[in-house]
RNA sequence: GGUGGGGUUCCCGAGCGGUCAAAGGGAUCAGACUGUAAAUCUGACGGCUCUGCCUUCGAAGGUUCGAAUCCUUCCCCCACCA
């Protein structure tokens, strides 16, 4: 039970209450394990695998996930963390995005012990005297205790009556799915802590909180996030995790690993272990690199990945796949910078010029000296800005 | 509603009639060094048919040979007061 414990402490940021997760997870029964999902970002990354790998840890305890769908909620917005009211989505969006979330999900969560669930079932019943016997449960001020409403009030800056009702809600999901456990992000302890309120109203015992931290994206800073440019995709190549993960810090590495990575906290204690003695973190950083991969695109694809990866960067091979072009010649050849531009290696012909300048382009592996030099018409020629962006391009 | 201070290139932030595509920092990109790590160093950092041309300094007008800089109107922010 202790071991359990530790593995479900594992990484997380705070459990609360542990005294009463450990009585129940002495009862023996399966526990019902919440985690509600906003359907707003269909393109999971692996920041949003964090709190996915802590479900399935609970899962391999032998607990039932319940996986929530905020499909009601969705059409509120999630005031978390914004500073603005944020617009709502309309009931087909939500649907949307609600299936594509569940394809992904399931590359990490085991489906069997997977309950999935929207929170329409029982909001939409709840009717408008339910819900307002529901707003009535708590009040103003303890709303504007959250910090981010707090900030907004004093802020001057506008709360809408009906972001209220957001935690509200997500706490009245956990009584109406009799939760043991809910997991979020540090950023959702609010709400989290609504549930164990609602439930003690609604005479059950009280869901133990249990917060996860939020990754840091690749910038080592701010966290994981689509909108920053900073986050792995799990529905990217093999090749880009791969290169993604091996860009990361060295610090920053053990976060990942601590986060993401399935293997024992014995054998991570022991990599550390290596590090200190003098081991390379390049080959911690290389294996943890290939599970990741695995994990979503199977063992083949990361090895691929890995020996990829190795002629690419240690002897210099260009890549077989990449992008193909066919570019219209113009008046006999076409002009590098222009090249660079059509087939989407650069932003602006200005920024060609550029890059050309600083000398990191190169044509079949031969650096271009020149701005002026054109590729003449028939030829094809495979061009290379920075080490990591290739094309192949046919003048016709 | 009143008083005062602002809106500058991805972000922060100088500039306050010409020499301004606009200092400085951050982010970013490229080069060197490496382990495609970090740190460090170098360079670039609005666009284009690129020794030149075009578009930018909240918006629209105006003054001037010439405006990010002055004037008018409008929009939006912030601080204090109510």
């Amino acid at each position: 039970m202790l071991d359990a414990l530790r593995e479900i402490k594992r990484g997380a940021d705070e459990l609360l209450v542990e005294s009463e997760l450990l009585d129940r997870l002495g009862s023996g029964r399966p526990l019902r394990i919440k985690a509600g999902f906003d359907p707003t970002a269909p393109d999971l990354h692996l920041g949003h695998t964090v709190l996915l790998n802590k479900l399935r840890a609970f899962q391999q305890l032998g607990h039932q996930v319940i996986f929530l769908i905020g499909d009601f909620t969705g059409m509120i917005g999630d005031p978390t963390g914004k500073n603005a009211t944020r617009p709502p989505l309309t009931r087909e969006a939500v649907a949307d995005n609600a299936k594509t979330y569940q394809e992904q999900v399931f590359k990490i969560l085991d489906p069997d012990l997977t309950e999935v669930r929207f929170n329409s079932e029982w909001m939409e019943g709840l009717g408008s005297v339910g819900m307002i016997r529901l707003a009535a449960s708590h009040t103003v001020a303890r709303m504007l205790e959250r910090d981010d409403f707090h900030k907004r009030y004093h802020g001057q800056q506008p709360i809408a009556i009906h972001e209220f009702l957001y935690p509200l809600i997500q706490g009245y999901d956990s009584v109406a799915l009799k939760a043991d456990v809910e997991l979020g992000g540090t950023d959702q302890k609010f709400n989290l802590l609504m549930g164990r309120e609602l439930q003690k109203q609604h005479g059950q015992p009280a869901q133990c909180v249990l917060t996860m931290p939020l990754l840091e994206g690749l910038d080592g800073v701010n966290k994981m996030s689509k909108s920053l440019g900073n986050y792995i995709g799990i529905n990217e190549p093999p090749q880009e995790i791969f290169g993604k993960l091996m860009s990361v810090s060295d610090e920053l590495m053990w976060r990942y690993i601590q986060l993401l990575s399935f293997e024992s906290l014995q054998t991570i204690e022991g990599w550390k272990q290596q590090v200190a003695q003098g081991a390379n973190p390049r080959n911690i950083k290389v294996g943890f690199a290939q599970e990741i991969v695995a994990r979503f695109h199977g063992l083949a694809a990361a090895s691929q990945a890995l020996s990829d990866f190795e002629a690419r960067f240690q002897r210099g091979v260009q890549p077989e796949d990449m992008p193909e072009f066919q570019l219209p010649a113009a008046g006999g050849g076409l002009a590098v910078p222009q090249l660079l531009k059509l087939a989407g290696l650069v932003v602006s012909t200005s920024d060609a010029i550029r890059q050309i300048a600083g000398g990191g382009v190169k044509l079949d592996g031969e650096r271009v000296a020149d701005k002026g030099v054109s590729v003449p018409l028939g030829a094809t020629v495979v061009a290379q800005v920075g080490k990591r962006k290739f094309a192949r391009v046919t003048i016709v």
